[in-house]
DNA sequence: CGTTCTGTTGAATACCTTCAATTCGCGTGG
DNA sequence: CCACGCGAATTGAAGGTATTCAACAGAACG
């Protein structure tokens, strides 16, 4: 189990512990295997730990009486999920599922609290990844509220390729997982990027993006601009 | 300060605390006073520190570049809040003001953060009021983008008047607050309000709601029904 | 008792969704 | 290698919910 314990190392989560507390959290893991489309666990459902992301992606997501999803996250490897239930709580507040092949690690509640009472490093850390959470959670909110969806997703687009200005930006989910992502349905999404493309800010080929008018996104963006 | 270390020792963040620790918070806390529509803090401003209220009534808000407001939480005594700079980043997520005279005591992050490394059993708490939040909004979320305003309003009435069947609803902010709180415009809760009062659903004086006829109320929240 | 903020009501509009019909893309199997 | 089939994506037309703008009524406060 070398490998796992050097994965462990590695997670934001765990960041900065001493061997030993690396070494007692492999103890305690159980890894999973989640093939496409499998749920990882649902609404409401009892929760007896927390899950890593070890290999592929997991959407977060909640669905209406009607039967519409409104994705919360995606988590990518390295990420933890399904912690909320671990410390407020007995149940899952949303539903998980893998968008593919995927391998979760899985930390049973009563020894993940134990290890956190007594290192006060790992609590910190926790701290930071719930408050990273609620910071994430509040822009969402802001965004489905007070923004339009042609201005959620210009964000969406700009913060995908903020880093060393490329113009590529490569989505990592279908566009109907965007849709739900940004509260929308895949229909008016599609629309937007018809508009986009046609007042020639941007191409589309799959999945593959490339920003024309970076300018004119930011514009967007910000609620300056509009779509004609 | 004895009345100081007395609130202290019954905020729920605080629950369980040795005398010891409460002294230390007590301390190193200092106390605010704010008038009604007095900013606290606004968003993106530097955080020293959290806040508990001790007194009043906080609304903790986002605005958008147009000047329409959503408010995130309505913030009672005993309650923190800007916690989530302290442990993530380093500026506050959303903007606070006081909706009525307050008092609010402050804990600046240093010691805070000393404290929490020290008392296991005080980051534990921590970790549950985080999670509890982020519980919150992931029905805030939930709410936003999978229902309509009827079904918001409805909850919202329902959860007010849960216990004991109480058929009586004092709404504790204004009508333009609870508005901007369920995600829309004063205008739209209006017709709302009123469409339900001719359904014979409920009757309103001010802030005064009578509910009439809990299970319509309880189809709206749902989903099921529709007001016409 | 007047001024100001809060709440209400109406008409027009905007944005997004719904529904339905195609088209596209891709993996599977012949 | 090509054809088939199925889910994903696109496009059009119609409809619905909420917002905007504007005017007015009412409550709260000094």
């Amino acid at each position: 189990m070398a490998k796992l314990a050097d994965f462990i190392s590695n997670v934001t989560l765990f960041k900065g512990l001493p061997k030993e507390q690396i070494d007692k959290l492999s103890k305690i893991a159980v890894v999973h295997g989640y093939r496409r489309g499998e749920e990882i666990f649902s609404d409401g459902e009892r929760a007896n730990g927390l899950y890593v992301l070890f290999l592929g992606r997991v959407k977060i997501f909640k669905l209406s009486s009607e039967g519409k999803e409104q994705i919360l996250h995606i988590i990518e490897p390295g990420e933890p999920f399904g912690e909320v239930a671990v410390f407020s709580g007995k149940t899952f507040p949303a539903h998980a599922e893998a968008l593919e092949e995927s391998k979760a690690i899985f930390f049973p509640r009563g020894a993940f609290v134990g290890l956190i009472t007594q290192d006060p490093y790992l609590a910190m850390n926790m701290l930071a990844v719930l408050s990273g959470r609620l910071k994430y959670f509040t822009r969402l909110v802001e965004d489905l509220s007070l923004k339009e969806v042609p201005q959620r997703f210009a964000s969406y687009l700009l913060s995908g390729s903020d880093l060393k200005d490329k113009r590529q930006v490569h989505l990592n989910i279908a566009k109907g997982q965007l849709a739900s992502l940004l509260g929308t349905i895949p229909e008016t999404l599609s629309r937007i990027l018809g508009k986009m493309v046609s007042e020639g800010l941007i191409t589309v080929q799959g999945r593959k993006i490339t920003v024309l008018n970076r300018d004119a996104l930011e514009g967007i963006a910000s609620g300056r601009k509009a779509l004609i």
